[in-house]
DNA sequence: AGCACGCCGACT
DNA sequence: GTCGGCGTGCTC
């Protein structure tokens, strides 16, 4: 319902639906006091008690007269914001996240809604003012009382960790019926505006006589003197200046303005300024776009003559982004805005740079390394239009956009587009095209190796198709070679983890002072721990996988739960000391390198190397920077990095990739390799891939070497098509959990049969999953696969259904069911 | 999510 | 006996 506050008499009740920032399964129905009936509206955030203490901020979904049947509604305790922070379009994508992804509106709203936007109350404990004359406490909460006369106020979590225990409220609620204490929710405004001073000149002295009178007057304090010169110079129009600015520009130092602001001839301000830097300046980077990329502009724009969806197959090196460019400066020419995604790890990236450097200050940059203030400003830059391009991760489809003319969505195939754990387990792409059907917005999803289901997509001429297939400014394609590992090993010229081709290579490449990446997509020193003598293996205690060995921390690590502990030398099941090293790492790689080339300057980018904020941004500039010879990454180093200078790509197993259980196993390898080859060589020396595997006659390596995406395509829809997989087919997962293994087993396989009762042979399963239990729950899944053909929503609605009285069953109310729709 | 309520094992 | 852990239900 949309009715707009206004169009209620005053004193008329009115009732509000919210959305809380929980996963709930309903919204819920709150009072409006009558002195908010004015300022409530549809989209603004409401202050509002849920439950018996918590208070947190709601989201008016709609208003409406009619009070709730079964129950007395609870007062709106306060309207937050001044103008709505949710539009209608997003309430309304909100709603097919919700139906399509089968999660709850609360859930897309907590992913939405930047934190700083989310404020929850947290309980405090006073001193009551009048303490009772005599009260019996034991030593708890007489323990509670000291810390309170010392620091008059402290949170329920400092309770439970001074008492050591996990249950606080009996005591707490005891202290409160001796009247020795109250209990108080204080929400805490987590966004807090940056302030700086700003300096401002008495308008007193804008009269030229009284200038000069104060020139005089400030003859014998030449410190102030200069402050007052170092802001005439720098007001020019602009009435305040930054503080820190005058203070440095114009060497004054602090006393002497100090002094000035005393005797008021100065006044200092604290004015809330952008945390997002923005030089403002507008780089005018002047390209002009080769033939093969203006004509296939001009495709493109043709396409969306008759189609809101176009791919852009473009080559590695194709010069997509010139592509983008010039479709986003039509797209805001007449005042739209568009929306960039792209995987989160290419946003540190020199296209970011690019692009921002293009755009200026009309672009706003939205991905998961922000603070929480920076992101409530991007929020409120978007929803006001003051950006009018927003670059950024999986998450930025949920920005408040207001115009939006068109969304590319650059890598549409990287599978980090797919958000897993918490609901809303979305598919950013899928979603990307949504919304753009929502505003009538232009997509476009590029790719070089795009996914077979937009691919297929294509081809059956639902979304558009441009191909641009030539190398811009002629940049030649990699040699590429396949090396077999079973024949090197056979001859005995493995050295270590090298064929003596790789090593060769590498040592070619250093001579030239060229630079080498190594793409090894195990992180880590070895794989596993494992007793040559009776064959045992550490395993993590809280999931179902062996151990990782990490040689940087002398430990054992789980790389599901984050478990670690001590490495082991002597076997605990049998006491042998012949404990073995199985599979490798990037960490191993890294060690072995270093012995075989001394000399060589070696650089490590994955996951362990790059936990800090700016870990990643050093290594890879570190590396462009040529710092380092050599640098070894997992998938990381094969998505969006440019380097000029490097002349070598090694892949140093492509087995791993190949033989991962999964159905899109091989197009992801196709992906992956094709992708690393592509960062070979770079304008104008040809560059080298190298490819060790023991499959190296395998198909995919011979696609990748060749060139050959159509030929990948055809082969995996043809085994798409025979085996019922995308997309000739939908896959819903539904992952059940429970401590209990013996629980999980039955929970299952009652669930998987309720579900085939109703939904026959599209119901696979109950399988155990590769990791079959993680952070102490067991895990079966359970895998719904519809045909193309079947009224999805009603398959949708008979599964949350199912679910739903699954759930009601006494037995089986502990089992978590958790439904992701479209896995990746 | 986070709190209350009720059941049940462990410890003074 | 009582304290505290843990499972279950409910929140407008």
């Amino acid at each position: 319902m949309q009715i707009a506050a206004s169009d209620f008499s005053e004193r008329e009740t009115l009732f509000v639906e919210v959305v809380l920032p929980l996963s709930l399964a309903i919204n819920y129905t709150y009072r409006v006091p009558f002195e908010l009936n004015e300022v409530i509206a549809v989209g603004k955030r409401v202050v509002v008690q849920f439950g018996k203490h918590k208070i947190y901020t709601a989201l008016v979904k709609s208003i409406g007269t009619t009070p709730p049947e079964h129950y007395q509604a609870k007062y709106v305790i306060d309207v937050v914001d001044d103008y709505p922070v949710v539009t209608p379009k997003q309430f309304e994508f909100w709603e097919w996240i919700v139906s399509y992804y089968l999660c709850n509106e609360g859930d897309v709203m907590a992913a939405a809604l930047p934190t700083g936007l989310k404020l929850a109350s947290e309980t405090v404990l006073l001193l009551k003012e009048e303490q009772p004359e005599e009260v019996e406490l034991n030593d708890k909460e007489k323990l509670i009382l000291e810390v309170l006369q010392k620091q008059h106020r402290i949170s329920i979590d400092e309770v439970a960790s001074l008492l050591g225990q996990k249950t606080v409220y009996p005591i707490v609620n005891s202290l409160i019926a001796k009247e020795v204490i109250v209990a108080a929710e204080e929400v805490v405004d987590k966004y807090k505006p940056l302030l700086k001073s700003f300096v401002k000149l008495n308008v007193f002295y804008l009269e030229e006589e009284n200038l000069r009178q104060l020139f005089a007057q400030l003859e014998k304090a030449p410190k102030q003197l200069d402050a007052l010169l170092g802001y005439l110079k720098l007001s020019k129009d602009k009435g305040y200046i930054p503080k820190n600015q005058l203070i440095e520009e114009s060497g004054c130092g602090q006393a002497a303005l100090k002094a000035l602001t005393d005797k008021e001839i100065f006044y200092v301000e604290k004015r809330p300024v952008s945390r997002l830097s923005s030089d403002g300046e507008i780089f005018d980077v002047n390209f002009k776009l080769s033939e093969h990329q203006q004509a296939a502009l001009d495709q493109v724009n043709q396409q969306f003559e008759h189609k809101d969806v176009v791919l852009l197959h473009g080559v590695t090196a194709s010069g997509k982004t010139q592509l983008y460019i010039k479709l986003i400066e039509e797209a805001i020419a007449t005042g739209g805005q568009v929306l960039f995604l792209l995987p989160e790890i290419a946003l540190t990236t020199q296209i970011v740079a690019r692009i921002k450097l293009y755009f200026g200050n009309k672009i706003g940059v939205y991905h998961s390394k922000f603070n929480d203030n920076e992101r409530v400003e991007i929020w409120n830059k978007v929803l006001n239009g003051a950006y009018q391009v927003v670059l950024g991760a999986r998450s930025a489809v949920l920005l408040p956009f207001n115009d939006l003319r068109l969304v590319v969505v650059d890598e549409e195939h990287e599978n980090s587009y797919k958000q897993y754990d918490p609901a809303p387990r979305y598919q950013a792409r899928d979603a990307a095209v949504v919304l753009g059907h929502l505003h009538q917005a232009k997509v476009i999803l590029g790719s070089a190796t795009p996914s077979l289901e937009s691919y297929y997509n294509a081809k059956i001429e639902k979304y558009g198709l441009v191909e641009l297939n030539e190398r811009f400014g002629g940049v030649q394609l990699p040699l590429q070679e396949v090396v077999s590992i079973a024949e090197e090993t056979k001859r005995k010229k493995m050295v270590s983890y090298f064929t003596s081709v790789l090593a060769d290579d590498i040592a070619e490449a250093l001579e030239k002072k060229e630079q080498v990446i190594l793409f090894q997509n195990r992180r880590g020193y070895a794989t596993i721990l494992i007793c040559a003598t009776c064959g045992y293996a550490p395993k993590c205690v809280n999931c179902d996988v062996s151990l990782t060995y990490h040689k940087s921390s002398g430990k054992l690590h789980c790389h599901y739960c984050g478990y670690h502990q001590s490495s082991i030398n002597v076997c605990p099941a049998c006491g042998s000391v012949h404990v073995e090293q199985k599979g490798f790492g990037t960490e191993r790689i890294e060690e072995e390198l270093s012995l075989i080339f001394p000399d060589a300057k070696i650089a490590r980018l994955d996951l362990d190397s790059t936990r800090t904020k700016n870990g990643m941004q050093q290594i890879i500039s570190d590396f462009q920077e040529k710092k380092n010879d050599i640098l070894i990454g997992t998938q990381m180093v094969a998505k969006g990095l440019d380097f000029e200078n490097v002349s070598l790509i090694g892949v140093i197993n492509a087995d791993t990739l190949l033989n991962f259980p999964d159905f899109r196993a091989f197009e992801r390898s196709y992906q992956l390799l094709a992708q690393v080859a592509g960062r070979a060589g770079r304008r104008d020396k040809q560059g080298k891939v190298c490819i060790q595997a023991y499959a190296d006659d395998h198909r995919i390596i011979k696609q990748v070497i060749d060139n050959n995406y159509e030929q990948m395509y055809e082969d995996e829809l043809e085994e798409r098509r025979q085996f019922h997989y995308p997309p000739f087919s939908r896959l819903i997962f539904i992952n059940v959990k429970h401590k209990d293994a013996n629980v999980l087993n039955l929970a299952a396989q009652t669930l998987a049969n309720n579900l085939r009762a109703q939904l026959g042979k599209r119901v696979l399963g109950p399988e155990q999953p590769l990791v079959s239990r993680v952070r102490n729950y067991y895990i079966k899944q359970i895998i719904l696969k519809i045909e193309r053909t079947a009224a999805m929503q009603k398959v949708k609605t008979v599964l949350v259904d199912t679910i739903r009285d699954f759930n009601a069953q006494k037995d089986f109310r502990s089992v978590i069911t958790q439904i992701d729709v479209d896995p990746y």
